[in-house]
DNA sequence: TTGAATGTAAACAAATTGTAAACAAATTAG
DNA sequence: CTAATTTGTTTACAATTTGTTTACATTCAA
């Protein structure tokens, strides 16, 4: 289901955007000011967030960019909410990575279709669970692996390599995007490591369930 | 360089938009209704379309299923330029596939920000396009070449050279601009590499595939 | 016909990756 | 707390793949 962060001071906002996206079923999270809502993104990790412009604390541009500038959130998609729409402030907040607007008063029809519309068009992370592919079974919450029902045992990193590659299998990912993802971008590590780890996978997980891409990275064998 | 096509039957539009869009550094190509907006975009494959939703043939709507409706052509971006902000016409928009509005009348700074802005969010995701022609699927985020559903290995330098032909099949492309794209223009490398591999590629795909235009380069048949 | 451009196979060079083992850090058990 | 164990990282080297050059054959247009 996606997740939706909606980020505003006005409580009757908040309240008015919960119902009407809860409708359309979506999974809804509100926070008050941009530095909650910073917080927030991080520990959910939203498909989407909307957010007021004008807020204490920390005002919608600088939440944005500060969202933007995280190589683990980059991929979310920013609705800004907004009640003027002179054209300065929207270039600024334009700059700062937003997407799109939203204008107050709010439309619920023209909200929804919005939403859906910029989710269809972004609609490639999902955050599922659980991950099922073949034989093997991702078990998120549990922290456990099956392969045909018998559960295997991985260490943290192997785990953690495996559930990114295992969200879109086919999908190539570079060791660039691995180790963003797996270790953080602070963290130096060289890359012979994830090499090191998909070797131990694939003893574990046997040898065909992990190709090389040659030159560009991993992926999970379709 | 980044290619925008605009779509508009009043000419006055298509001056100003063309004017202040190449300042910017874009490429532009125009078009004065939707059908003929549709053929340039089968022809140039724009990064980005604006368009006008009236106009007389095909208007803007129809012109946006069409192309969202094409596999080939379904990774644009779609900006509506609109006179009205009625809601109706905006869902109906929307749920044709648009991804944003621009209002009349157009103010210059906010025109340009939008289209730098939305297209620094769809750069990022410019990894998932895909081509086909004839019968050869290329799959960018796979990194994989399917022909006629079959899917071929091709080594990294060979399928980055096939993703630069097929990008527009029936343009020469010169060795040097290979090299710029392929290799970057600060490594050295003789043009006979090329042409080594044009001729794997060949192997792989089919004598027929790739053209030789002698004294120029090579080009993908249409 | 002739010469420059291109096709092509093979030789050679460079790069990437697999893998085992050593080493380091973190975690767990006692 | 310390030792044992597990996990994580680096390193070294072999195997393999990929990339480039070369040499010679062939083609095509002037």
């Amino acid at each position: 289901m996606k997740k939706i962060l909606i980020v505003d001071d006005e409580k009757d906002i908040l309240e008015f955007l919960s119902y009407n996206l809860k409708k359309e079923g979506f999974s809804i999270y509100t926070a008050s000011d941009g530095s909650e809502g910073l917080k927030k993104t991080k520990k959910i990790k939203p498909d989407l967030i909307i957010v007021d412009l004008m807020m204490p604390k920390m005002n919608g541009i600088e939440m944005c960019e500060n969202i933007r500038n995280d190589k683990k959130l980059s991929n979310v998609i920013i609705l800004f909410l907004t009640a003027r729409s002179e054209d300065y402030t929207q270039i600024a907040a334009l700059d700062s990575g937003a997407d799109d607007f939203i204008k107050k008063p709010i439309k619920p029809k023209l909200l929804i279709s919005k939403v859906k519309s910029i989710m269809r068009r972004f609609s490639l992370n999902k955050n599922l669970k659980n991950y099922i592919h073949k034989d093997v079974e991702l078990d998120i919450e549990k922290y456990s692996v099956k392969i045909k029902g018998d559960i295997i045992n991985l260490a943290r990193k192997e785990f953690d390599l495996l559930k990114l590659l295992i969200n879109q299998p086919g999908k190539v990912y570079t060791r660039e995007e691995i180790l963003n993802d797996v270790w953080g971008n602070d963290i130096h590590v060289l890359d012979r490591t994830i090499d090191v780890h998909i070797n131990r996978l694939r003893d574990k997980l046997g040898q065909k369930f992990i190709e090389t891409v040659k030159g560009i990275g991993y992926k999970i064998c379709e």
